[in-house]
RNA sequence: GGCGACGUAGCCAAGUGGCAAGGCAGGGGUCUGCAAAACCCCCAUCGCCGGUUCAAAUCCGGCCGUCGCCUCCA
């Protein structure tokens, strides 16, 4: 069974080959960094890492750009607002996204370019375009001009008569056709600005990403991703510079991840309805956020509240369960064998959901039938070369979906400053317990329930742990 | 209005022609002083109406409903 993917651009699902064989390069459209990236921000970059530790996981070698857009309307209005520099806010919310991506687990990109420091090549790649027709000036802006590409609109479905009746198309007069974009704009008073052949500007929204795919993956690539609200115009738009300019192909598949939903709509920065990735660690751990997108597809929209925050909080508290260690002494017989078959079974199951278009939903699925094939050996007291095996392949697996499942750090320093006065009162607890003084044993564990301190009594002696109360 | 998704149990959700995965919640049991955890058992005629077929959640048509995009957006 091969990986398949499906491509926006053909609207089906096609088997992925690769340019060059054993290679992926691949680009995703990173944030507008000019406030606090929300947990719609958090999905979009969790879904591509996952495809990226599965390509890896495959034998590709992955080289993944994703990029800051640190120049921009939107942070030069925020900027001002706030009596700040536009290049320091930009700055600013870029590390605090670079911090985001390390509490979430993301593998890091191999470069995070940012407008300002492309400008050579953003700069080279608009003459370019100008040279060859498909551009113009106008009173300092530069535009793209759509009608030069005869293909525009392959990817959102569009065609150019049809785009004019768009409603908000705001109309200006001056553009040859409503559909040009600016490759370039004029500075106005007080604006950053770089100095180019037009005149002192900013490059549009999308020139960026043309130029920065074509400056660190080359001229054709694997697979550009991005959410779903970036088919059109932004990715549209991409397609049209890139291929105009270098007359190839610009991505060979193009990937769209669904949006995230919160009480009925789109989370968005413009809409306010959003919750910040701050936010939601402050109250679970980062594997939580994981298997919230991942029980649904990537490409359908994620529903947001506390019934299926809570459903993956406790699903991934019984996938942790599968790695408690074995009190058993049967290594050998039936149930090791049985156990041994579920794990390569499990691995089976795990590749083909993946393979099929990223259906994480599955790959958990056959997780979950891993985490109850190994906690019926451990109830049969099975331990051992299988037992351990089992477990490292739950681990390997969970990790190709990025998951740790381990326990959040914090309650790891819990464990160093507490966990003396934690045996201690089991200690107490278990004399009282010996001496049939029920009511003063529950009392400790009651009591140190809400404090985090869940005990639990097994055959092989009182066992606790820490866990976090889910407001 | 244009383009595109989607509608499967109380909730989330996989499955694209052959007896409906998985998780959460719920019910019953084993174990336990009681709990908890774990394990076992139970819990769906797949939005509605037609059609194609030996056979349809799955294909076709119509209807109803939800959502996204249509130049701020992950």
């Amino acid at each position: 069974m091969a990986l398949r993917i499906y491509n926006t651009l053909s609207r089906q699902e096609e088997p992925f080959e690769t340019i060059e064989p054993g290679r992926v390069r691949m680009y995703v459209c990173g944030p507008t960094v000019y406030s606090d990236a929300h947990i719609g921000h958090a999905m979009s970059a969790i879904i591509f890492d996952m495809v990226r530790r599965y390509l890896t996981y495959t034998g590709y070698q992955v080289r993944f750009i994703s990029n800051f857009t640190d120049v921009d309307d939107k942070i030069i209005r925020r900027a001002n607002e706030q009596g700040r520099d536009p290049m320091e806010l930009a700055n600013h919310y870029a590390e605090e996204y670079l911090r985001h991506l390390r509490e979430l687990n993301i593998l890091l990109a191999d470069e995070y370019p940012r407008v300002s420091r492309e400008m050579d090549w953003i700069r080279q790649m608009i003459a370019g375009l100008e040279e060859e027709g498909y551009a113009y000036r106008l009173d300092g802006d530069v535009y793209f001009k759509v009608q030069k590409d005869p293909d525009y609109g392959k990817l959102s479905g569009r065609r150019l008569d049809e785009a004019v009746t768009g409603t908000r198309v705001e109309e200006d007069a001056r553009k040859q056709h409503p559909g040009d974009f600016a490759l370039w704009k004029s500075a106005k008073p007080g604006e950053p600005a770089w100095d180019s052949e037009w005149g002192p500007g900013r490059p549009g929204w999308h020139i960026e990403c043309s130029a920065m795919c074509l400056h660190h993956l080359g001229e054709t690539i694997d697979i550009h991703g991005g959410g779903n609200d970036l088919i059109f115009p932004h990715h549209e738009n991409e397609i049209a510079q890139s291929e105009s300019y270098t007359g190839e192909s610009f991505a060979r598949y193009w990937m769209h991840n669904g949006m995230l939903v919160l009480a009925g709509e789109k989370m968005s920065k413009s809409l306010g309805n959003l919750i910040t990735i701050d936010q939601f660690l402050k109250d679970h751990a980062a594997d939580a956020l994981r298997m919230l997108i991942f029980a649904g597809h990537y490409r359908k929209p994620v529903v947001f509240n506390a019934e299926t925050v809570d459903a993956a909080d406790r699903s991934l508290t019984r996938l942790r369960s599968a790695l408690r260690p074995s009190t058993g002494q049967i290594s050998t017989g039936e149930a090791a064998d049985t156990l041994r078959e579920a794990t390569e079974h499990a691995r089976i199951a795990f590749e083909t959901a993946m393979d099929a278009d990223f259906n994480t939903a599955g790959a958990l699925a056959a997780l979950f039938e891993l985490v109850k094939a190994i906690n019926t050996a451990r109830t049969a007291n099975v331990c051992g070369p299988f037992y351990l095996a089992a477990q490292h392949t739950m681990r390997e697996l969970a990790g190709v979906l990025g998951l740790t499942l381990q326990e959040p750090a914090a309650e790891h320093q819990v464990e160093v400053a507490a966990g003396p006065f934690i045996d201690l009162l089991l200690r107490v607890r278990t004399e009282l317990r010996t001496a049939k003084q029920w009511a003063l044993a529950d009392l400790i564990r009651n009591e140190l329930k809400p404090l985090g301190v869940v005990i639990e009594d097994t055959p092989q002696g009182p066992q606790w742990r820490i866990e976090r109360d889910e407001a």
